[in-house]
RNA sequence: GUCCCCAUCGUCUAGAGGCCUAGGACACCGCCCUUUCACGGCGGUAACAGGGGUUCGAACCCCCUUGGGGAUGCCA
């Protein structure tokens, strides 16, 4: 039978980064089997599900680049199937009317919280009623759930899991207003899609046995379940919604490579002996369900400023220049007066965790600064620093070819004749044009910065030395 | 309360009874390289949650404790 996994978040907020991993591990494991993968919005919940949430999720997944084969569907375009459904197990009595009022459950529940119950649940009041009581109207319809075995299933990352039917209540399936709920909608759709493997994260492990009743009694076929322990955060806790780290826009916004954080996340929970780094062709081949890790992991943004480094430094520069892009645009900068993307690429891979910090410290390429950073132009930017930027000013002009080898040349030259070491040039002559003590070695930044900004800046420079000097 | 799941360096993990005086990676700390910032090279600190079993032998198997997570919704 053919593979075919899913990815089926609902619409509630933006992409979880919990999400986006058992999205890659549906996805992998669809490539890797030569299968497919379906995208499924479930949007059951009409109250808390919106349009904007529907599109950051499509965002997201496409940032991700994780396409699906098909899809997306939405389920409340499936409301008519799932009625189809509901009906049949109603006529097969395998489903039934409940017409207990909010307040019976509301009073039920605290009841058993009271009498510190054993169970905790539904108790089946409305189970055998023959007729709508006297003054009834509103009901909603509960599945009958097996009341006495077990529920027995082998989890392809949890291991063997077993329930008791005693402990499972009777759960609604359609809400009074008639709309159907999740765990109905899940086998159904699952069900109806062939779905073959059901990876998902272990919240819905307490879900699985229910679930499975529910195949029986549709007379559908279970399908593989993997059950993916949850991420935490960077301090063992539960990820909430409102840590940034947990929203995968936030990665994009912070100047993270897609592929990176792909690369980040499927090492979270999965291995493969001590690689750490994976192309997409090797995830694809050597990702497995059996080697994904029981236990929950937490996230460590700095391995991810790492992995994100090296692929800066290994992947096609002209490719990261063009997400480089995205982040200049992004502050308003304008970067088609000055050097190549992919030449700022080359030149900062070695100098930036993220494309956001390579942005922000190649952005004087493009953009003269308003002030020299306090501390650089303090050390550098003296009175001594006078006669060397002179020299450099004047070296500049003499240069008709502007090559990176000339300008070292040139460098040298002044500190010879000088009579100075390279650090007494070579610093105040990168303040001068950088703002800053930090840039790529000095001649291939005076190379990419070109001759007019260049001596424009030294000039500018001699001029903040002279006033300093005069106060 | 009850049910289910989990437990190796700070973090991600290797480890499927002897190969483990527990390996790798990130981070951290040294040293080297270096005209800046970095990169790079070399080295170092650092873990089997605790207690009982089983076994000739346990990080690996079993039980208990502790700690974490999840469920117990007319949310998904």
């Amino acid at each position: 039978m053919k593979v075919k996994t899913r990815f089926a978040p609902s619409p509630t907020g933006f992409l979880h980064i919990g999400g986006a991993r058992t999205a890659l591990f549906s996805w992998l494991y669809a490539k890797k089997c030569g299968g497919e993968f379906v995208l499924r919005i479930e949007d059951t919940d009409r109250e808390r599900s919106t349009e904007e949430s529907v599109q950051a999720i499509l965002d997201g997944m496409s940032w991700l680049k994780l396409d699906h084969d098909e899809g997306p569907y939405y389920q409340t375009q499936r409301f008519d199937r799932y009625k189809e459904l509901v009906q049949k197990l109603l006529d097969e009595g395998k489903a039934y009317k409940c017409y207990c009022s909010k307040e019976r459950l509301e009073k039920l529940r605290e009841e058993q919280v009271e009498n510190k119950s054993d169970f905790r649940g539904y108790d089946g009041c409305c189970r055998d009623l023959k007729e709508a009581p006297a003054g009834a109207e509103d009901y909603v319809i509960r599945f009958c759930n097996p009341q006495e075995g077990d529920v027995v299933f082998d989890d392809a990352v949890q291991g063997n899991i077993t329930y008791s039917n005693s402990q499972l209540d009777d759960l609604i399936i359609a809400r009074a207003d008639g709309t159907p709920t999740y765990n109905f909608t899940v086998v159904v759709d699952d069900m109806d899609m062939e779905i073959t493997h059901v990876i998902r994260g272990d919240d819905h492990l307490n879900n699985t046995p229910r679930q499975i009743n529910m195949y029986e009694a549709l007379g559908g076929q279970t399908p593989v379940f993997a059950h993916v322990p949850m991420i935490m955060d960077e301090g063992g806790k539960k990820l909430s919604k409102r840590t940034g780290a947990s929203s995968v826009m936030f990665y994009r916004d912070e100047g993270y490579l897609s592929e990176a954080v792909l690369n980040y996340l499927v090492r979270l929970g999965w291995s493969h002996g001590d690689q750490e780094v994976f192309t997409m062709e090797q995830m694809q081949e050597l990702f497995d369900i059996a080697d994904i890790n029981k236990s929950s992991s937490s996230l460590n943004i700095s391995k991810l400023d790492w992995l994100n480094q090296e692929y800066m430094k290994e992947m096609d520069s002209e490719y990261v220049g063009e997400q480089l892009k995205w982040h200049f645009d992004h502050a308003g900068i304008d970067t088609s007066n000055g050097p190549s993307l992919a030449q700022i690429v080359e030149s900062h891979c070695d100098r930036a965790k993220t494309l956001k910090e390579m942005a922000a410290a190649s952005t004087f390429f493009y953009q003269d600064f308003e002030s020299y950073d306090e501390k650089a132009a303090k050390k550098a930017l003296r009175g001594v620093a006078l006669e060397p930027l002179q020299e450099v000013k004047a070296a500049c002009e003499a240069i008709s070819d502007w090559k990176a080898e000339n300008l070292h040349q040139m460098v040298e030259d002044v500190c010879t004749k000088l009579e100075v070491g390279m650090g007494k040039v070579g610093q105040p002559l990168r303040v001068a044009v950088a703002g800053s003590g930090a840039s790529p070695s000095i001649d291939i930044t005076l190379e990419m910065l070109g001759k007019e900004k260049t001596i424009a800046r030294v000039e500018k420079a001699i001029e903040f030395v002279k006033a300093r000097m005069e106060t």
